[in-house]
Parts: structure tokens; C-alpha cells; sequence
RNA sequence: GGGGGAUUAGCUCAGUUGGCUAGAGCGUUUGACUGGCAGUCAAAAGGCCACCAGUUCGAAUCUGGUAUUCUCCA
């Protein structure tokens, strides 16, 4: 069975079932602290099981890309080593919310494996929670007895708490779940070795297939748990291993999922697998990696250097460095995967199909850079060796090649060993632990528990149409940090504060006691759809109302850069292309930032017409048509833009002015004529394929056109009123630079009249052209002067003296065939006379300067240098 | 968010413990050789050594800050 068919079959098992099919949410997170990836299937649900939010159907199915980097089973260095694991993999699940729960879970599981895909009954061993006597907990004997009417009891296994009791987090929703492996090994070795003995035991063919996990208690801050008020089902199967069990092969790598990618990997780069093992891990590895890769890039994560960009950059430069190492590639080649990709998945992921341009050109670029980079480090290292003496090269080297330069670790070890030189790992690894400590230290952060001083299920947000309201707090919490200090988290039961989110920024404001005190908000953010107020400190009492006021002036200013920014994006469609789609933004009270596809720069006068687009619609004066909470499906039908990589619910938010519709859950002017005025401040490149554009409304606008107007009549009235201030300067400038080249001149040609006169002042003594004298010249002056005497002369010695700003300055300039003769050295002269002005210096043996603070002192050094002649 | 680098001619980069009036290759311009091109040879132009402070007799070089950029960690 193909994949394609696997994945359709599993989702209309469950419709079938009476579940909604929805569609994967983005792999890339963005408003979950704790997490960067989705790294489950309950992921993007999360907020469902916390209680924060309801979702329109109890019982959904889907299949979820997911991320896994790291992890105590998944360490992105092991990818490609064995056939089973993945940094991207799908996770097929289904999913009763406060529905069915253990009796449905399992019978269903069962009949899809056995009755739709057709699993032999024959290879599957199940695993049930055995009890853990210091949670107090028993055995999960309900799952037990129902899995007997499906399954030989011989099957059916004791699991600990380890395997087999599943927790979202330190903290939350729990329970046991039941574990559904699969024994694919052939006949002569069922034979040899019972299956049953084989289940959790990391063996590549008795493997885990499908987690179905019933939630039904609560893990309290205390660690101790409690009854879920309603119990839910979260089952999660991986699907690349079920295609393997169905195509009937050994490894995850021979499904049709890969082996399209790894036959071009091998076509590209003409390598065969098979051959090595090395070639076998390149090829698993790059076909895993561009998978990643690709996903996250059409998610709207580009590789970048911090936080989940900079994951993304890792997992493509592993595959890049197993490339360059084992299969010789040296010039960019993964992108070229990425059509195979596409015509792979893009029919299920569309998005795929969407953004392929965009995904091959940033992979390109970040290949050819990160080539770039190694080719660096070789030469760096070749300077390493050539330094090292003995044959091991130091940890701290190694460390500072890798952290400073980027340059693998694995390879220098590669190189050195190929050299017959040692590495010092242990040294290499202690510096990469000093440089994580360090780290960690910087960004820990404290968190206590929640404070709950009320239930409430749903913070409502009443931001839209209000920025004041009375509102009661309902907990919070403290949390500390080495970079704020103590802060306070606060939820309100409403608010009208709008939380970070949508590239907008969180609102500020304060509360407001009824007594009179007042407590800052500086922030606002979500976690998990639960808006939080940041404050430094806490009211004298958490009990009572209190008034929640929000900041009107940062909150309009911000309001008229958001709308701003959907009549940017309108205007760039309409100016350069639909190809143009919102890769970012951020939009602040000062300004805002819209990053979007687009492959060439944008001319001034691209810039200008878009300019004046989103002018002329702020002169339409076009009012805000909100629309809440209508379908996403019909939202879409109706004309609005939605971003690639944004999760939105199934009830959505749409802003329309005029032509421009967006899905957006921010703040917006009521009409466009609030913005004023648009201003483009830059425009440049952030990645391959991705301008950004800057730019300013309203109050910014007016005061930046007021200084830039200041500035250009100062300009104006320093020339004197010339009417053509462009072609003044550039004339002055042309004339400066001629200017300069004639005083130049002027300058040498002082000096050689200068030195001729001098030269007529030298006294001989004993074959030496000697000469010592004040004069009224600057230091450089002085160096200039003196190298001319000493031109085409070998005899020469010289002393200078200046005062300069009430100092003394020395300078002593000697032939270099006298320093060699006579055994004299400048340095030595002036440091020795220095004692005159009260200074020192020095310099080299035929030219040496030395300052002090006795001018009065510059006659006795002048007399005195002639004892260094006779 | 926390570290570590880098920034020198149009481009790619050297520049030792602070000290020769800052160099190379490529490119540009000019000239010579050649019937023309390619090429070879010769010469020239091209630098606020990122910016701002500081230390020093003296800073491309050392210190602090700013900007840009690369890189590692979180």
C-alpha cells in the first residue's frame, strides 16, 4: 500500500467514526515558551486538554508533522545511523475530547490495524500500565479487559511508568496509556527468539507503532494528581513505521516515503547505497534532513542563527557536512531534492507546493554559504595543524574552529585522523559544556506555581472594542529572571489588553485599585492561549476589581502600523506580483516591519508606487469591516489572505479595508484616514528570496518629515540659499578632493624647499651629516621632513625638537648605513635625551620619537646629541 | 538572551611583541609588442585601515563603546 494510501485510509477510518479530519497545524511554534517544535500530535491541542479553549468537534483526526531534535530517544546525531528515527516524522492520530474514551480507543485502533490495513493479528503484541505503587496508582486493569476481546491475553503486556504512564508535562493533564507494537522480523527468527521478549527493547523490527494514551487525571504543582473532570483520548501513531509494516520492508528508509528522495540523492551526488555503510548514513540523513528542512522553511521558519532558525540551519548543515564528507559533494545539491519532494507530498501538504520556490532558493543559498564556511575552517585548521606541535591538537582549538568559526567537530577529528594527529576530546567537550552553562545561566528563569484565587475557564479578551474595563484577577504567579528581575504573571477573568501575537506587539497600562494604587503593566503575552500581564510588582491586595486601563497612545500608534501593514502587503501584491506573501512581521508603536518573498530588490521606484498606493488609501478614508468568528473555510471563500506556518482556529477574525482582507486577530485604526501618512524607511534582504521593508505612520511620519525638512533648509541656508542643494555639494566635493591633492603637493613640495634649505645647515662631523634643531612643525611633519633629508644619503643623523600644546616632542632620524656602521640607534638616542623633557619614547634603530611634558628641555637635548658624533 | 570572531584598495585577502610614509592577487586605466582579438610585458590610478572615544612619544595593531556581519550555545 503507498503512503498517500495509508495516510487517506487512517483519516476516513476516523470520519467514518464520526471525527472531524483537520489539517496538520504548523511544525513551527510560536506561542508556547516551553517549545519550539511540535513535537507530537497533541501538540497543537494542547490548549484543549489545558482547558483554555474548546474545540467545535469532540472528536477530531488528523495527521501532524512533527519535529524531534532532541529528546532522550531522539538526538539529531544519531538521525540516519539507524532505520528508524527522524528528525521530521507524521504522527497519525485521533482524538476525543470529554467523548468516548478506553472501550471505543482501543476497539477502533485494533479493527483499523487488523480489518482496514490488514496487520497480521499474528505480530502484535500490546502493552497495558502495570500500577506504580508511589503514585498510587493501579493497574490499569479497564484497558486490560477490554483489550481481551481483541487480543490473546499471552499478548497483552505489563508496562511501568516509564512506558507506559504518559504526561504532557512537569505539571497537567496525565494517564496511563496503551502501546501498540509491531514484530515484522521473518519467520526463522520469530522462531528463535519470542517477540513478546523483544517489545520496548530498542530492537529495529519490534517496534512501537501506535501510542493510544486516556487522560484521565491532573498532575498538580505539588506533583500529586487528581480526577480530570472529563476524561480524553490522545493516541498517536507514527507514520512512516506503519507504511513500513504495510510495504512489508525492515526499514523506515525503503517505504515510498524516502526511497523517492534517497534515489535522487543518489543520482545527484553518484553514489550507491549498499556500497558503504558511510554512504548508506549520508543518504538516509540528507533525505531526512531536506524533509525537515523543507517543512519548516514552508511553515514560514527560515534557517537564521538564534532560536528555532538556528535549529533549522543545524539540521541542514548535518546534512550538507555528510554530503561533503561521504559523498563528496562540494558545491549546493539539496535543493535540487526538493521537487522530488514536492511531487511526493505536495498533494497532502499543499503548502509544499506553495512555497517550493521559495524553499529551493533559501536551501540553495544556505548550502553555498555554509560551503563557504568550511572551506574557511579548512584553511584554518591546515594553520592549527602547522601550530600544533606534538601530535594532538588542543580541545581549546578544536573548540574555538567550532564555536567561533562554525567549523563541525566531527570533521576536524575526520581531518586529524587522516593526518595520524589526536584530538582533545575532553578538552573539546569541556569548553562546549563552560559555553552551555554559561548560556543557561543567562536565560534560567524561575517559575512559581499559579496562585489561584478564582476558577475561571475562559479568559475572555473585550481589547477590540474597549481599552478600559473592571476586571478581577483570577491567579498569578512570580518568575525570575537574571535578565527582568522578579516579575509578576497576572490573569485577569476579561481583558482589554491584546497579548503579543500576530508579528503585533503586546499592550502596556497599568490597574488600578479602587483606593487609588496603581500597578504598571509592561507587557503583554500569550502561553498557551492564556493572555498574561507582566507587572513588576503586585497590588497591596489581589482580591476586589480593579480598573484595567491600557496605554491609548501606544496602542492607536501600533493600531495605525498593523493596518498599515495589511495596505503594504496589498500593495506589494499589486505592485510587484501575488508571487509577494507575508514571511513576518512586527509591528511596534515606533514602527513596523513586514518581511515577504520576493526575488529581486525592490527598485526606489517599485518603492515609490508602493508608497503611494498605501497613501492613496489612507486619503480613501476606507472604514474597518471586522468580521469575528466566522469559518475559516467561508473566511477564505470570501477573499482573505492566510499566512503559510500561522495556526488559526476553526472560528476566525477578518479585517477588510476596501480590497485588502486578512485573517488577523490585531488591533486596527477604525479608518484608514487615522494612519496620516506612510513612510518606507528601508527596504533590504534578510535571506535568500525574503526582502523587509521598514516604514512609519502617523506621528513617526510627521516628525520624521519635520526633521528631515529641518535638516535639508540647515543644508540649504549653509549654502547660502543655492536652489540646487544635490549639485553644490557634489561640486564642492569634487572641488575638496582636488583641493586636497594640490595641498598634497603643496605640502612635499614645503618639504623638499624645507630640506633644501636644511640640508644647507649640516654640519659635518667626522663624515656625518649631522643636524639638530628646533623647529615649529607637527609630528608628522617632522617624519616627512626627516625622511627627505635622509633620501638618497647614507650618512645622515638628525635631531629634531617641537613643542607642541605646551609638550615636547624629540625625533631622531638616522641613516640605516650609520645605525649599522656606527652602531647607533634612534631609539636609544631619544630615550636617553628624553630625560631632558621629562618623557620617553622610541621607536626603531634609524627613526624614533619620544614626548614629554618639559619644553624647556628641547635646547639641552639639542646640544647634548652631539656627544653621540665625537 | 549569553559567548566568540570579523570589518584594511572595486573584489578576495596579507599585515609578527604597537614602530619602514599600509601591501599582494584579481579587476580598472594607460602604454608597448601584435595585421586585429586573445595574450605577454611595463606603468599608473585606487585607502578617514567600519565609526566614536581612550591609552601611548607613536595605534590598522591595545582598551571601552557603537554599527554591520559571521558563528556557537540557550
Amino acid at each position: 500500500m503507498k503512503s498517500q494510501e495509508v495516510r487517506k485510509q487512517f483519516l476516513e477510518f476516523f470520519k467514518s467514526k464520526n471525527h472531524s479530519i483537520v489539517a496538520s497545524a504548523p511544525m513551527v511554534l510560536k506561542d508556547d515558551p516551553t517549545l519550539m517544535f511540535t513535537n507530537a500530535g497533541m501538540v497543537p491541542f494542547k490548549e484543549y486538554f489545558l482547558g483554555n479553549a474548546t474545540p467545535k468537534n469532540s472528536r477530531l483526526t488528523d495527521t501532524q508533522k512533527c519535529l524531534r531534535v532532541s529528546g532522550k530517544h531522539n538526538d539529531l546525531e544519531e538521525v540516519g545511523k539507524d532505520t528508524y528515527h527522524h528528525t521530521m516524522f507524521e504522527m497519525l492520530g485521533n482524538w476525543s475530547f470529554g467523548d468516548y474514551f478506553k472501550e471505543e480507543a482501543i476497539a477502533w485502533a485494533w479493527e483499523f490495524l487488523t480489518e482496514v490495513v490488514k496487520v497480521d493479528k499474528d505480530s502484535i503484541y500490546v502493552s497495558i500500565f502495570e500500577g506504580d505503587e508511589s503514585e498510587g496508582l493501579e493497574r490499569d486493569q479497564e484497558a486490560y479487559d477490554i483489550w481481551t476481546k481483541h487480543i490473546d491475553e499471552s499478548r497483552i503486556i505489563n508496562g511501568n511508568k516509564k512506558d507506559n504512564f504518559w504526561e504532557m508535562g512537569a505539571q497537567g493533564p496525565c494517564g496511563p496509556c496503551s502501546e501498540i507494537h509491531v514484530d515484522i522480523r521473518s519467520a526463522e527468527e520469530k522462531a528463535a527468539v519470542d517477540g513478546k521478549s523483544l517489545v520496548n527493547m530498542d530492537h529495529p523490527l519490534v517496534i512501537e507503532i501506535w501510542n493510544l494514551v486516556f487522560m484521565q487525571y491532573n498532575r498538580l504543582a505539588n506533583g500529586s494528581l487528581t480526577k480530570l473532570p472529563s476524561q480524553h483520548v490522545d493516541t498517536g501513531m507514527g507514520f512512516e513505521r506503519l507504511c513500513m509494516v504495510l510495504q512489508g520492508v525492515q526499514s523506515n528508509y525503503d517505504t515510498d516515503v524516502f526511497t523517492p528522495l534517497m534515489r535522487e540523492v543518489e543520482t545527484i551526488t553518484s553514489s550507491k547505497c549498499g556500497e558503504t555503510e558511510e554512504t548508506d548514513i549520508a543518504v538516509r540523513v540528507i533525505a531526512d534532513h531536506v524533509r525537515a528542512v523543507s517543512f519548516s522553511i514552508a511553515d514560514g521558519q527560515l534557517p537564521s542563527n538564534t532560536g528555532a532558525g538556528y535549529v533549522i540551519r543545524r539540521i541542514l548543515r548535518r546534512a550538507i557536512r555528510y554530503g561533503f564528507t561521504f559523498l563528496d559533494t562540494k558545491e549546493p545539491f539539496i535543493y535540487k531534492l526538493v521537487s522530488t519532494l514536492v511531487n511526493q507530498m505536495g498533494d497532502a501538504f499543499p503548502e509544499l507546493e506553495a512555497q517550493k520556490n521559495l524553499i529551493t532558493n533559501v536551501i540553495r543559498e544556505e548550502e553555498a554559504s555554509f560551503l563557504r564556511t568550511l572551506d574557511k575552517g579548512l584553511i584554518l585548521l591546515d594553520n592549527v595543524i602547522a601550530n600544533t606541535s606534538g601530535d594532538t591538537v588542543s580541545g581549546d582549538k578544536a573548540f574555538e574552529l567550532y564555536d567561533t568559526y562554525g567549523f563541525p567537530i566531527d570533521l576536524t577529528a575526520l581531518i586529524l585522523s587522516e593526518k595520524n594527529l589526536k584530538l582533545d576530546e575532553a578538552g573539546f567537550e569541556a569548553a562546549l559544556k563552560e559555553q552551555k552553562d554559561r548560556s543557561r545561566a543567562a536565560t534560567k528563569v524561575e517559575t512559581d506555581d499559579w496562585n489561584i484565587l478564582q476558577e475561571d475557564s475562559e479568559e475572555e479578551f473585550i481589547g477590540y472594542d474597549t481599552l478600559e474595563a473592571s476586571v478581577k484577577i483570577t491567579r498569578y504567579r512570580k518568575t525570575e529572571s537574571k535578565k527582568d528581575g522578579e516579575l509578576y504573571q497576572l490573569v485577569f477573568n476579561l481583558t482589554p489588553f491584546y497579548p503579543e501575537g500576530g508579528g503585533q506587539v503586546g499592550d502596556k497600562g497599568y490597574l488600578e485599585t479602587p483606593s487609588g494604587e496603581v500597578v504598571y503593566i509592561i507587557d503583554t503575552k500569550k502561553e498557551n492561549n492564556l493572555i498574561i500581564h507582566l507587572a513588576k510588582n503586585l497590588p497591596r491586595s489581589t482580591e476586589g476589581t480593579f480598573k484595567a486601563v491600557v496605554d491609548v497612545k501606544q496602542r492607536s500608534r501600533t493600531a495605525a502600523n498593523h493596518t498599515a501593514t495589511h495596505l503594504l502587503h496589498q500593495g506589494l501584491r499589486k505592485i510587484l506580483g501575488t508571487h509577494v506573501e507575508q514571511k513576518g512581521s512586527m509591528v511596534h508603536s515606533r514602527n513596523l516591519r513586514f518581511d515577504f518573498s520576493h526575488f529581486s530588490k525592490v527598485t526606489s521606484e517599485e518603492l515609490k508606487e508602493v508608497e503611494d498606493f498605501v497613501n492613496a488609501r489612507i486619503r480613501e478614508n476606507l472604514s474597518l469591516e471586522e468580521q469575528r468568528g466566522i469559518s475559516y473555510d467561508q473566511a477564505i471563500q470570501e477573499g482573505a489572505i492566510a499566512l503559510f506556518g500561522e495556526k488559526y482556529g476553526d472560528a476566525v477574525r477578518t479585517i477588510r479595508f476596501g480590497k485588502s482582507m486578512e485573517l488577523c486577530g490585531g488591533t486596527h485604526v477604525k479608518n484608514t484616514g487615522d494612519i496620516w501618512h506612510f513612510k518606507i524607511t528601508s527596504e533590504g534582504a534578510v535571506a535568500s528570496g525574503i526582502r523587509r521593508i521598514e516604514a512609519i505612520t502617523s506621528d513617526a511620519a510627521k516628525d520624521y518629515f519635520t526633521s528631515e525638512t529641518e535638516a535639508y533648509n540647515q543644508v540649504k541656508a549653509t549654502l547660502k540659499g543655492n536652489q540646487d542643494p544635490v549639485k553644490a555639494i557634489t561640486s564642492l566635493l569634487d572641488e575638496n578632493a582636488a583641493l586636497k591633492k594640490q595641498v598634497e603637493a603643496l605640502i612635499k613640495e614645503k618639504a623638499q624647499n624645507l630640506s633644501g634649505d636644511l640640508a644647507k645647515e649640516f654640519e659635518d662631523i667626522d663624515g656625518v651629516d649631522f643636524l639638530a634643531k628646533k623647529v615649529d612643525l607637527d609630528a608628522g611633519a617632522i617624519k616627512d621632513l626627516a625622511f627627505k633629508l635622509g633620501e638618497n644619503k647614507d650618512n645622515v643623523f638628525l635631531l629634531f625638537g617641537t613643542e607642541q600644546n605646551g609638550k615636547a616632542l624629540l625625533s631622531c632620524y638616522i641613516s640605516k648605513e650609520l645605525v649599522a656602521s656606527k652602531n647607533l640607534n634612534a631609539g636609544t638616542v631619544v630615550r636617553e635625551l628624553g630625560k631632558h623633557i621629562q618623557g620617553g619614547g622610541g621607536g626603531q634603530p634609524f627613526f624614533a620619537t619620544a614626548g614629554g611634558k618639559n619644553p624647556a628641555g628641547i635646547d639641552a637635548a639639542i646640544v647634548e646629541v652631539k656627544n653621540y658624533l665625537v
